[in-house]
Formats: C-alpha cells, sequence, structure tokens
DNA sequence: AGAGTCAGCTGCTCTAACCAACTGAGCTAG
DNA sequence: CTAGCTCAGTTGGTTAGAGCAGCTGACTCT
C-alpha cells in the first residue's frame, strides 16, 4: 500500500513515532536534528515529510520554537473542502451548490432525532443566540458568527464532539467559498424568522416540524443561490 | 489570517495559479524548476509546499514525470481521521466509538429520505451484492469490500456525489481503523440479515422501517466494538 | 529589583550537486 | 519492416552545508 518512495515513509514513521509514545495533542516532537539523527535521512526529507503532516493537522510546528503534536482539528478538511470548491466554481461547476445540499442532508436528517432532546442549557442558548440574530437584524445584517454558533450550539445536543466538528467544517467550508465568491443578500428578518422556527420545533419535541423548519432554512439559501449564477 | 511565514504564502500562490489558470483534475502543473523561477524561490521551498498541497490532495506528484492537479479526492480526509482515531485509541479514548457513531447518526438520518427513492437499477445492484455477500457467508467471512460497495450504492441514490464520498470516507477510515486494532469477529449469517433487511425497507418505501433497519445493524456492530474493549 | 542584552536553541531558506524514475527517439536484431 | 532494446534527456527525490530568522532564558547593567 504505502511505503512508495522514501518522503512518504518518514511521514508514517513519525506518525508510528507519535503513536508508540502516546503523544497526546500540545507534546513536543523530536527537533528536526534529532529526527535526522533518529530517522537517518537528510534534515531536508524530514522537513518535506513535517510538512506534509503538517498540512494534516497532525504535526504543528512553530518557528524558533518546536514541532508538536497538532489539535487534530477537522481544519485541513476544511482548507481541502474549500479550495475544491473554489476550484470546481471557477470552473463552472455547482459545487458551491453541492456543498449546500451536503450540509441540507445532514442536517435534515439529523435534526429528526435532535427533536426534544436537547438539554435545557442548549435551549437557552440557542434563544438568546436568536436574540441576538434578531438584534442584529436591526441594525445591519446577521453576524455569520452569530449563525455559526446557532448551528454549532443546536447539533452539541447530539453529544458526540467528532460529529460537531465535521459539521463545523462543512459550515466552514461553505461560508468561507460563500463570502468570498457570491454576494450575501439575504434577508435577514427571514433568517431570523427561520432560526425561531427551527428552535421552536425542537423545544416542542415535534420531529416533522423540526426537519421542515432546516429544509426550509436550506432552502431559502439555495434559492439566493441558484438565483445569482 | 494566513501569509505567516514564506512556505505558506508559496502554498498560497501555487492554489491561486490553478484557480486563475482554471486547471482540472489531471492537468499539468509547471515543473519544479518552473515554479522556482515563476515565484522566485528555491527549488527547496517549492518542493515544500507541493508536499504540503499533496497531502491535502490538491497536487499529484509522479516521480520523474511530473506535477499534476490532484483528484481533490476525500483521501487526504481519511488519512487525517483515521490517524486521529488511532492515535485516540491507543491513548485510550473511545475514539472508534465516536467515529461510528458518527456513521450511524449520519446514515440513520438519510435513510429515511432515500426509502421509495433508489433507482430501480440500484435496487437491482444491491440485490446482487446482497446475494454475494450471502454466498460469501457460506464459505467464510463476508468481504469488506462488499460491504463498502452496499453502502455506497445504497446512498448513491442521494444523488450528491460529494456526499457519497464523504460517507465513503468515513467508511474507508472507520474500517482501516477496526480492522488494524480489533478482531473482526462478526457473525457472517447476521451482517446478510441486516442487510437484506436493509434493502427490502428501502425497497417498499417504508422510511421508518428503513431507520430501524440500518440503526440495528450499526447496533449491532456497536455492541461488538464495546465487548472488544 | 527591573529592564535591556545576548548567547543558544529552534525552525526557515538558499545553493549546488548527485540519485532515481520515467519518456521517447533512435538503434539494433530478427 | 517491425519488435524490442538502449540511451539520452526530462522530471522529481535526496543529500550536504551554509547562513538567516524567531523565540527563550539567563546574564548584565542600571
Amino acid at each position: 500500500m504505502h511505503s512508495r518512495g522514501m518522503a512518504n515513509g518518514i511521514q508514517e514513521r513519525i506518525k508510528k513515532l507519535i503513536i508508540d509514545r502516546r503523544l497526546p495533542s500540545g507534546d513536543p516532537l523530536p527537533t528536526e536534528t534529532e529526527l535526522m539523527e533518529l530517522l537517518g535521512v537528510s534534515r531536508n526529507s524530514v522537513r518535506e515529510a513535517l510538512k506534509a503532516l503538517q498540512a494534516m493537522g497532525i504535526v504543528e510546528i512553530r518557528h524558533g520554537f518546536g514541532t508538536y503534536v497538532g489539535p487534530m482539528s477537522m481544519a485541513p478538511m476544511i482548507e481541502g473542502l474549500t479550495f475544491r470548491t473554489v476550484a470546481g466554481h471557477y470552473r463552472g461547476e455547482d459545487s458551491l451548490l453541492e456543498l449546500l445540499e451536503l450540509r441540507e442532508a445532514v442536517e435534515t436528517g439529523l435534526i429528526a432525532r435532535l427533536a426534544g432532546r436537547v438539554p435545557a442549557s442548549d435551549l437557552a442558548e440557542l434563544e438568546s443566540l436568536v436574540a441576538r440574530m434578531e438584534d442584529e437584524a436591526g441594525t445591519g445584517a446577521v453576524h455569520a458568527d452569530t449563525d455559526r454558533a446557532f448551528h454549532a450550539t443546536l447539533y452539541r445536543g447530539l453529544d458526540n464532539t467528532l460529529l460537531s466538528e465535521v459539521l463545523e467544517a462543512f459550515w466552514d467550508a461553505f461560508h468561507r467559498v460563500r463570502t468570498d465568491l457570491v454576494a450575501p443578500g439575504a434577508d435577514p428578518k427571514v433568517i431570523c424568522r427561520q432560526h425561531r422556527e427551527i428552535l421552536e420545533a425542537v423545544r416542542s419535541g415535534d420531529a416533522a416540524r423540526a426537519e421542515d423548519a432546516v429544509r426550509e432554512h436550506f432552502g431559502d439559501i439555495r434559492g439566493r443561490l441558484r438565483r445569482s449564477a
């Protein structure tokens, strides 16, 4: 399967080193010089391997300080998804729409499992987020952060940090591409109404209603996306 | 946000080059020497940037042949997820279980949308896959490929290639870790029965039944996972 | 005691040379 | 004439050594 080429093998050996030593995120790795002697390869090869691992989020490099085990976040996935979507968009594909539909499919599928099961504390937080949203809608446009926080808080109730990270990654990639490529142009009041409806539906425990609410929310974004294309 | 350091900047400039020239997957990139002159940096820096881009799947490097625009697949995500899960496992976390629950949450959410909407051609393919599964169950264990193909064919009906790739990526990551770390030990006959039930439920168009079938399938895997831990 | 400085670590970049994989043109043998 | 081989040229892979740049912590001077 792997070990084609030396650099690739070096990556594997550094990964193995992290596994074998049970290093948690943030722990220091050997210096470049040490890895060089440890693996018996040149400094350059070590650096190329580390660069690749850094791109995958496995390793974190701090200039003048050292190399550390990375946060293992979904950041690299966001990076890759974003580029893939932007590149596709400029080649005339509906890649942004496809990304949105991915989010829609996953989130409408998950919301039913969530109806009536969101902890009271999260409901309160969602309430205050919608309130802030309405506040922002009065003065201008809704901040992207508020929308992000709403979705993140909503799916936190599923109690799976990996799932939450993946959903947030999808959100990030979508919004990064969206703000870069197409005009925003959303009616803030409509946005608020839709988010409030999602919140109320989830609070009431009506799964079907919640699904409809999420579907309408995404349908609205989808419509605006299609119109601007 | 970015452009801290030169290497990072080089990556961005190569990405920009792909975007600006509208290069599709498989198209050749300038050679290392050309990039060197084009970007005004040393060969070493070019190579480190390319290595990072390769790790993100944006670029594909073929020794002695050239550098090309990558397939933009989810392969890097699989790599990252796999490592994250393995590392977590060895540090005593339930990372594999979390990955399985991610799949379960997403797939049970999607299956309802799929009930009664799978094209006849896909149903036929699923039928033959289950048949092969039953065949394999008679002689020994069910091949992993068959299971993978079943899930891939099933969600193909959602008609979103990005979504399909993400689901396959989750499958790949899970199975790579699973086969590396824990004993397989699944009853082939039970596996077959569960897959057939999913197929029949989807064919009948009964969304609730389909959801139950998928949930039971994952519940079974989850149970075995818990027992072996 | 506090602020400034400097030595030493670290990673970053460059240059120059050679190794290894692949392609394709040209040669050779059948 | 063609099938196969060889070899030169191109491209990426690896090594070596030198100097640059960011950060830390101890040391010094006020």
